[in-house]
This record gives C-alpha cells, structure tokens and sequence, in this order.
DNA sequence: GTCTATAATTTGATAGAC
DNA sequence: GTCTATCAAATTATAGAC
C-alpha cells in the first residue's frame, strides 16, 4: 500500500505540483482514507522526500554507469531516454516541478532536491570526464539545465517532438565539443 | 492599487507558484484586505491571466525589435538579459512555474500560457529568420526551452553564473549554426 | 493498518455597509 | 474602492475505536 500512494503521489506531484493536489486526492486514488495516508506518511514533506529517494534511485539506475565503456552520446541518449519515459506518462520531472516551486515549500523538500540535482551532476561529470571533455563540471550543469527545460516545454506546448529536437541538438552540441573535427 | 495588487502578485507567483500563496497574502503585501483584491480581480485566474498579460508586453518590449539590424548573438542576448534581470529579483520566469503546473490550473491560464510562449517562439523566428538561418522554427522552440531551464537549473541550485554558463553555451551554438566557420 | 470523527486553520469568494 | 463579516469548502493533521 505504501508503494501504491508513492506511485499516486508521483502522478499527482510531477502533473499538479507540491501544492497542487490532497492527501484526500491521494486516499482516494489508491482507495483508502486520508487519515491513512498519514500513517505511512505523517506530513506532506515527508511525503515528498520519500519520493524523491524513490525517483532519484529509479532514474540513476535507467541512466546506467556513469563509468562504463558507451560513448558519451550513448550516456547521454540514456538519460534523455529515461526523462522522455516520464513524459510520455504524463508530467515532467519530478524534481523539475519542485524545483520551480522550491521556495515556497517545507526546507526538507528544499535539501532533497538538491541532492537530487547534485546526484545527476556528479552523473554527468563522471560521463564527461571518462569522455575526456574538458570542463566536466560545467558542461553537466549546461545538460541537465537543457533537459529540465526541454522537458518544461515539451510540456507546456503539448509537443513531444520539442523534447526530441532540443535534446538531440544538446546531444550532437556535447558530442561535438567533445571530439572536436572528428 | 491595481498595479500595486499585479506587482506583489508577480513577485508571490513567480516565487511560490500558483497555488502557494493567497489573496490574504497578497491583501497584506499591498496593505488593504482580501475582500478588496477580489474587487480588482474576481477570482485568481483573472488575477493570474491580467498578470500574464502584463508580463508579455513587458518582456517582448525588453527583447526590442525583432525585425531590426542587431546581430543575432545581440538580440539572443537581449532575451537572456531580460530573464536574467527577472532572476535577480528572485523566482524563475512566471510563465515557467504556471508552465510547470499548468496541467492542474484553470483553463484559462493555459490558454494565456501558450499565448506567452508562442508570442516568444514568434519574436524567436523573426529573429532567426532575419539572420538567414536555416529551420528557425526549430530553433526558436530550441532556443526557448534552453532558456527557460537555465531559470530553473539556476534557482533552484541558488547559482546565478549556471545562467550564464547555460545561455552563453546556446548563444554561441546558434551563432556558430547560423554563420557557419565564419 | 484502516477506519470515523473532528480539530484547527486556510482558502477562494460573496454580501452589504460606508 | 475599501471595509467588516461571513460562507462554504478544503486543507493538514490528530485521537481513538476496531
């Protein structure tokens, strides 16, 4: 049952936001009371923050190895490919909604996603450091700035294909920067 | 009072979302009481669409003219400063967040959100147009979305120069895709 | 673990005096 | 235009029975 509100509370988080749907909303998704849904998750922080650990964990392990032998394209195709999952289901990412909203919401929510944010950074650093790109560090915040905002207007205007173009155009960018005149 | 309701409302919306502050919390920033919000704006969506509304007119007016004899780079700039100049003052770009929980808000704010959007995807492809470059619808949607998840990415890691780095890396993309080994 | 019941507060919105 | 007063509904959260 805890698993099934996690996975109502991830629908209704990524599609309405942080403020955005109930506990009653929720109760009723999976068929239970609210006063139940505060037994597993005593406030809405709470909440939140166990289902950013979900998602952190589910998404870092769709993207792979960070450190295994795929081209940079390759790891990089795998991380567009887990978000274009999410999309296709409904909403953005996760933490791309609280992010927006981040600072009207509880601090613990605050600190969750930054470690989310973090997690995906070091992700990316160690893709493009194995890759021997130069300046990994700022080159993983530049792809995870583009995706997130890929995906946030993909969404906005209703077209999937908006996420195809812009992350392909962010891919072939890294990709030539990298090996330069291949 | 009306603009003084329009400001404050841009500040909590561009802050905290749509549904993360009240019209009580409003009344109190400008100093009157909620029944009086609601003589200038019925209810919230009015409140949020009037915004919207100003809040296009104002951007488009810092972007300049489209059609003028700038060099692309500068007019991409332009844009990238007027949402810097937002950043600064704290919260992501408003039609960003409303972009983001948009699923889960009244009809009509959609429908003011894509009016925002496309009026900036169609100053984008004049833009492009004008400079001669190839699938300027594409790239004016590209464009957008690299833009808007730089806001995101840079608010909500509390790094104003990941803006920078971000729109310095597409501007520099375009440039180079547009007037190629120059 | 789930329920009923309810507390305590907040919300968007309205009526009517001034 | 702003106020007081208020409504009806919704919200997060808790207490205690089963």
């Amino acid at each position: 049952m805890k698993d099934a509100i996690l996975k109502a509370a991830e629908a209704r988080m990524r599609r309405d936001g942080f403020h955005g749907f109930s506990f009653r909303d929720l109760a009723a998704d999976v068929g239970i009371k609210s006063a139940s849904v505060h037994y597993h998750f005593p406030t809405k922080a709470d909440l939140a923050v166990g289902l950013m650990r979900n998602y952190r964990e589910e998404m870092l392990a769709a993207f792979g190895d960070a450190g295994d032998d795929r081209a940079l394209a390759d790891k990089l195709g795998a991380v567009c490919d887990a978000y274009k999952t999410k999309l296709s289901q409904a909403g953005i990412c996760l933490c791309g909604i609280l992010a927006a909203e981040h600072a009207g919401l509880p601090e613990p929510v605050g600190a969750a996603l930054k470690d989310y944010f973090i997690a995906c950074r070091d992700w990316l650093i160690s893709a493009f450091a194995g890759s021997g790109a130069d300046e990994p560090e700022k080159r993983a915040l530049v792809f995870s700035s583009a995706l997130q905002g890929a995906l946030l207007m993909s969404h906005a205007m209703g077209d999937p294909t908006l996420f195809d173009h812009a992350t392909g155009e962010t891919i072939r960018a890294c990709d030539s920067g990298t090996r330069p005149r291949q």
